[in-house]
RNA sequence: GCUCCCAUCGUCUAGAGGCCUAGGACACGUCCCUUUCACGGACGCGACACCGGUUCAAAUCCGGUUGGGAGUACCA
């Protein structure tokens, strides 16, 4: 038998550094056997897929090298590899009358209102929340003629109401026993004739000859439904190992919010394809024979699947950084000039606006650059203090705009220099006031608050220089994290005592 | 709430009953190299979640507790 192995990402917003993850995996697994690794896209979610995004997959993967052997933009024996075309080709829609026609699947003609209502009391209840299932008792002759008549339905499978799924994942320790009567019956035709995840993807693994699917536990919930699909419609299933989920570092599933989960960032950012690979080879399994630094092409041949370590792995940028190094140190010059240009082409455009009535010659880009691009800045401690402030004031000052800031942010707020003159100046002449009713000491620290010395505290503090182009132009274009980043770590370096 | 999954240093992991006073990497600290910074090198800090059981012997097997995660959609 060979291995046909596949990723089924959904194209909606930017290529996923999960996608990558779960691809390495399979594509590893696909070299190591000899086998077919293919990628397939599942659109069906109408309103949240997009083409743009489809596009976006294809080139990350190929940014990668986790080529495939059969997908939409390659072709291949299985296709299409779009589902939506396989849609059009009414392919769901045949397995879903068989069902039908088998009585393992009902029309359902409950409506939202009908269903949210329903949840609404078993949550109240504290009951587990699932469709009662009401459609079921209708007869197959109105079932057919409400459905003649147009009315809007969904079709459900008819999940067993007793005994247990059993499955055993090679990668656990125990079978993973599920009883039926917790099982919903899950919607497998959406109102609008387009299949669901579970369906659509039981069906074109079939069709696809998929041997093996290698997916993220997220999917071992709902696995007893694929199962039961497989058998229902008489496909002998693949095999299902589910592995873990990328995690944030508070552990709950990689999310954007906490970390950068973009591929298309990791590219602008200058990663290495290598050194990202290497890095997710590292979460969740080894290299056998301890090696930490090795290419995807180097794992694969002796990628073992059982291997890995189930448990969801905390996804640490800092690591990455390392291995980043130490790929990057390894590029030749004409590589190394390549990076070079793409690192500065990336923002040029942006940023040549800005800077371009501050300089002389070209190379004038290189240094007053340099603070947009660099990842930290080091202002000397003496121009943190602008004239008319000691330490302490100057320490005080940064740390409530920090806050201002981040509360600003943490509202959702605009990131953009019009926005911040309004906040930052807002904040400076809401302090600046006298009040007549003040203490002396918040009459003093009224006093500080003047635009001038603030601006040029502000200014060294996120640029790390006196000069800069016009101060929330400049803030505006470091971005909303590193800007906190710098004033709060300015605002530390001037708590720190030096002799 | 209900169901399922998971559990070794802060993080990624090695470890599949004795090789473990638990090994490596990142991060962190000290030192060396170095005009500086980085790289590199040396040293250090630092974990088997807890409680029972099985066994001559448990990080490794079993049970429970606790903790974490996921699922619970006409999203995937």
């Amino acid at each position: 038998m060979t291995v046909r192995v596949r990723i089924a990402p959904s194209p909606t917003g930017d290529p996923h550094v999960g996608t990558a993850y779960i691809g390495l995996i399979n594509w590893c697994f696909a070299r190591r056997h000899g086998g077919k690794f293919i990628l397939r896209i599942e659109d069906t979610d109408r309103g949240r897929c997009s083409d743009a995004s489809a596009q976006a997959i294809y080139a990350s993967l190929k940014w990668l090298g986790l080529s495939y052997d059969e997908g939409p933009d390659v072709g291949g024996d299985h296709g299409p590899y779009v589902q939506s075309e396989r849609v059009a080709l009414g392919i769901y829609r045949k397995y879903a009358d068989q069902l039908l026609a088998q009585n393992d699947a009902y029309r359902c003609f409950c409506t939202a209102d009908d269903l949210s209502g329903m949840r609404e009391r078993q949550l109240a209840a504290k009951q587990p929340v699932m469709y009662d299932r009401r459609c079921r008792a209708l007869s197959a002759t109105e079932s057919a003629k409400r459905a003649e008549a147009g009315e809007t339905h969904v079709v459900r499978m008819k999940a067993p109401t007793e005994g247990a799924s059993t499955y055993n994942d090679r990668l656990r320790r125990q079978p993973v026993v599920k009883q039926w009567a917790e099982i919903d019956d899950q919607v497998l035709l959406k109102s609008d004739g387009w299949p669901t995840y579970h369906l659509a993807a039981v069906v074109d693994d079939h069709l696809m000859g998929i041997t093996h699917v290698i997916r993220a536990e997220e999917w071992l919930n709902s696995l007893p439904k694929h199962l039961w699909l497989n058998q229902h419609l008489g496909f002998t299933a693949p095999e299902y190992v589910h592995v873990g989920l990328l995690r944030n570092a508070d552990k709950s599933k990689i999310s954007k919010r906490k970390n950068p989960t973009s591929l298309l960032w990791y590219r602008r950012q200058g990663y290495l394809p290598d050194a990202l690979l290497n890095f997710l080879a590292l979460l969740g399994h080894s290299h056998p024979d301890g090696r930490e630094k090795f290419t995807a092409a180097e794992l694969a041949p002796v990628f073992d699947l059982d291997r890995i370590n189930v448990a969801g792995p905390v996804f640490d940028l800092a690591k990455l950084k390392h291995l980043q190094g130490l790929w990057f140190r390894e590029l030749g010059p004409d590589q190394l000039k390549a990076e070079i240009h793409r690192a500065v082409d990336a923002r040029v455009d942006e940023l040549l606006p800005l800077l371009r009535e501050r300089m002389v010659f070209g190379g004038d880009y290189l240094l007053q650059s340099a603070p947009f691009y660099a990842e930290t800045v080091e202002p000397h401690l003496d121009d943190l203090v602008p004239k008319g402030l000691d330490r302490p004031q100057a320490k005080l000052i940064l740390e409530k705009l920090v806050r201002v800031l981040k509360d600003h942010a943490g509202a959702n707020g605009t990131w953009d220099a019009k926005a911040l003159e309004t906040l930052i100046g807002g904040a400076i002449d809401e302090r600046a006031v006298e009040k007549p009713e003040a203490t002396p000491a918040q009459l003093a620290e009224a006093r500080l608050w003047n635009r001038k010395t603030v601006f040029m505290l502000l200014r060294v503090a996120a640029s790390g220089r006196k000069e800069s182009p016009p101060l929330f132009e400049t803030l505006a274009a470091i971005g909303q994290v590193r800007v906190i980043e710098r004033l709060a770590a300015a605002a530390q370096r001037l708590g720190v005592l030096v002799k």
